[in-house]
DNA sequence: ATGACTGCAAAATATTTGCATATTC
DNA sequence: GAATATGCAAATATTTTGCAGTCAT
């Protein structure tokens, strides 16, 4: 089990007290927060943290490939900590962004019409489980 | 073959010229505009055309299913004409979004582990084929 | 001391809202 | 003339940028 500073350092990412806050707070988490929301936890244990350094780190660190970048509402980027493939569900009711893990053909595509893959995204929108039975 | 202005009305969409230019704009069109690309467009030949009408008729008409938005770049929301089911790629190199029509077993699910679906989408990211063999 | 990192403030971008005017049935 | 639609301006939300100060090697 390689511990979080040591999956920076291998990746080439100096892991700073920030960053290393950063990574741990979405690792793990199945939430997948804002880099608004990330700020607004972490500044209250690290008064100093700022929202420049959560734009800058977060983004950092999907170039490096280690967190994943979701854009399933369009209004704003969500992160994700965890990079196994993996589909999201957007609940329209509640907001909420739920993990869907299924087995997709599609996703395994490295190319396609010419153009090289990278990144492969699946979305889903409707009325999540909790919310079809009056469960918030 | 039903023209814009019978489909909008099909839908319960009263067809006032902002609308019908809205629409017809989008539909039939191969690129992803936001809503600021189809205002500047839009109020060259239509001076009084406000971004607020156009918002609210984009919002509008993807609520009545009559387009789709796209979301893969993040910080923007992109509008989508053409309602048959494809996915869509990003260009990493040159920003272009591109339809990408396959079969996708997992796009025909209605629902998913209790969650009602109401809409999927696939996107990719990469480097589109122009932009790697150079010619943009 | 050099280069990398952080953080504040301001700017840039995207979208929504309040409200007055105009249009339509 | 009531309801609906439009449009301007202002407000809000999100993200980026400029730059000065800090930290680590």
């Amino acid at each position: 089990m390689i511990s979080s500073k040591e999956l920076l350092i291998s990746k080439g990412v100096k892991p700073t007290l920030q960053r290393m806050k950063i990574y741990k707070y979405l690792h793990g988490k199945k939430t997948h927060p804002t880099a608004d929301e990330i700020y607004k936890v972490l500044v209250k244990e690290m008064p100093t943290m700022s929202k420049t350094t959560v734009y800058n780190t977060l983004n950092m660190l999907a170039k490096k490939g280690l967190i994943s970048v979701v854009t399933i509402t369009g209004t704003e980027v969500r992160f994700d900590g965890e990079m196994y493939s993996h589909h999201h569900f957007l609940c329209e009711k509640c907001g909420k962004v739920i993990d869907i893990v299924l087995e997709c053909p599609v996703c395994r595509e490295k190319e396609i019409f010419g153009h090289k893959i990278k990144e492969t995204h699946g979305y889903f929108k409707g009325i999540c489980g909790a919310c079809r039975s009056g469960n918030d």
